[in-house]
DNA sequence: TAAAACTTCATAAAATTTTTAAAAAGTTTT
DNA sequence: AAAACTTTTTAAAAATTTTATGAAGTTTTA
């Protein structure tokens, strides 16, 4: 039947996007199925070009096997990032490497009923662009801010109010698959698809950024609950400090911890006299404002350094609920945010030793992400690849 | 091949006794094999008297199907519910009905090295005194209190410090397979399996007992955390209220909630003269008291039901920081402090309003468990059925 | 240091399982 | 009451997995 095959061949392709180098034996345990018929469909792809037999493999006792990798150009994935201002469009290949520059334009999206048009052109724009013809584009991955129902395509926060999905009217533009997932689950998936401890079946990715998103890995796969809206971190109520936050609620997490609170707090210090290497901060440019206060605080400056340790040790005890309740193996700090690096980890880790049972502490490791900038956008090509089995 | 076939013979009588009715179609689906392999399997099933061919379906337009179910005494189950100071142990036919007398032991298990050596002696106490075969016996299932390693069969809280694990230890005793559990993940395992509202794939299952337990479906299976140590609602940082918790932290949210503060509170109040319908309240005797108050409040006490609207509330902004993170689709009230009933929807509802973002709230069905008491002999005769695939 | 013992990979033949197609047994519509 | 439509059941063909065997290494041991 050739609808079945074709999803082998799919699996094939997507377990080597993935790992880069398997035998022939580890490809047939990935995809779960026999290894005649992954070695017959193995050589069917070498043979189409697709696949490469790449090298012999080292033995751990025995015959060495053939390794065999994906060729970079067999296919390409277009990833997308927006923010509620920017939107970066890149085009991936298998080789995990952006052969187009990261394309970086501005497109506000509250009250923007242009932006789904917008984007829709953008996207076709930088596919033309390329040369690569769409039967070569494995799909196209968006990684956005708001209520992202994964499922059905459509975001209740922005992008809204047209008849037809998301995901449907950027497909009918380009012709190929598009998929759709909030940015903080994005940025999980890349973790656990790329990032440094890619191996673990539960981890909380703490996206630090103009809120504060959380993306979990548990028993192995992303949790997007019922709706596609877990992870609303940012919301939870777990001050009492009367201050108001913007869904309208007191106390929620958020009021303490955003990139936008640091800023707001370092503008009051300043204005009340202390003492600091800080100047010049706006609201209005919170971008660079965050970037001088981390400089700052890098260099050893005291007002920044205290600022990003209040903020932390809240962050951790927000983070201490979340070990509680899940019981993780790894917390990963990224986003924005995570550029400030290892001045998060003490405040942070002093918040669990307070607020954690030792117990489940002990069991979590904490670490601050390395994956930079870019890691929204490798979340939305592993949507794509993850996704790519399914259809035929 | 021989132990393939018995694991697929054994995925029948696991589906027909959680769904007790399906048809050969039905069966198929569930166990993901095709139809003329599954029918070839139900007729030696049925000729070997294992399951019957129960009576014809009713059918949807088209040919009436006809539909298998499980016999009574083809298996039983064990079930064992442990609480700090009782253990009940019950046998299950393959019809969920209870073949013994459920069997209720005083068993203490704090700080008791004899525990765990009583409990097996007990257990096989009653499948002998069943005259049961162990052949006939499924397995034992075990719910427990305290941080359980379901994998590795230990508890680290109790029965402890023994060479052999806990289930090791059991099955040596009584030559039969054993699962254990956390006792709020089993009361979850027993909702999704026998409860009013089985079908839904993310369920959060707050056990209100002398703590706070928390059972989590995620994905439509229970999760349990990287160590089995998921759920420990009871102590998630929640309040300032500088109440010291048994965990050594303050602010817990048992420190407000568990049915023990019920009572402490009750026994308060009425020292300070509060006019009630309850009396001679004791922490000495906590069953009964909690009962009392029970009463009380059905029976429209003010004092009582105050209490009970106060615990509820708090309980509820505890289950709003779980809708945030969780997004789940139910949330069920289970557990001993059920049996308040509808008494507590009003004040979860009312804290969930106001600290939930309406989004989330609006997806979210609370519901009061009707399952009673014996949810978590029903969860632990779940846990063997669930494994019973597994193990030829 | 070579031979023996042990692993793992690759392939061919046998056994199992699924798919496809057609028949049987109903229900609903006309 | 016949025609059209659904669903279950059965049988034969096609696909897939298992088992067995040989090939190609590595590690152990004498």
């Amino acid at each position: 039947m050739t609808t079945k095959k074709s999803r082998y061949r799919r699996q094939i392709i997507k377990e080597l996007f993935f790992s880069r180098l398997l035998s022939g034996t580890e490809l047939s345990a990935k995809i779960d199925k026999s290894i005649p018929l992954t070695n017959k469909l193995l050589s069917e792809l070498v043979s189409e070009g697709v696949v490469v037999e790449d090298h012999l493999g080292v033995s751990s006792g025995g015959r060495r096997p053939i390794v065999y990798s994906i060729t970079s150009d067999a296919l390409y994935v277009v990833s997308v990032a927006m923010d509620q201002l920017f939107t970066k469009i890149a085009i991936m290949d298998m080789s995990h490497r952006f052969v187009t520059q990261v394309d970086k334009i501005s497109l506000p999206l509250a009250n923007n009923e242009q932006a789904l048009s917008r984007l829709s052109e953008e996207i076709q724009k930088v596919i033309q662009a390329s040369g690569i013809a769409p039967s070569k584009i494995a799909g196209i991955g968006i990684a956005m801010p708001g209520f992202v129902d994964a499922q059905k395509g459509i975001n209740h926060t922005f992008l809204k109010g047209q008849e037809k999905s998301v995901t449907e009217t950027i497909a009918e533009v380009t012709g190929c698959q598009v998929f759709i997932d909030n940015d903080s689950s994005l940025i999980a998936l890349a973790e656990q698809r790329f990032g440094a401890h890619k191996y673990h079946d539960n981890t909380l990715v703490i996206n630090l950024g103009w809120g504060v998103g959380l993306g979990m890995i548990l028993n192995g796969r992303l949790f997007r609950g019922d709706n596609g809206f877990a992870g609303e971190f940012s919301h939870i109520p777990l001050f009492t400090n009367n201050k108001l936050c913007e869904c309208g609620k007191t106390g929620c997490l958020e009021t303490e911890t955003s990139l936008l609170v640091i800023l707001e707090k370092a503008i009051k210090g300043l204005e009340e006299g202390r003492v600091s290497m800080l100047e010049n901060l706006s609201v209005d440019n919170p971008e660079t404002g965050f970037e001088a206060i981390i400089k700052a605080a890098n260099k050893g400056d005291a007002f920044a350094t205290e600022l990003l340790s209040e903020v932390g040790y809240s962050i951790g005890r927000g983070v201490a609920v979340l070990i509680h309740i899940l019981n993780p193996k790894m917390v990963i700090i990224s986003g924005r945010g995570a550029n400030a690096g290892k001045v998060w980890e003490a405040p942070i880790q002093q918040a669990l030793n307070v607020h954690c049972i030792p117990r489940l502490a002990q069991n979590v490791k904490l670490s601050i992400s390395a994956m930079g900038a870019n890691a929204e956008l490798m979340g939305a090509a592993s949507l794509v690849m993850d996704n790519y089995e399914v259809y035929n």
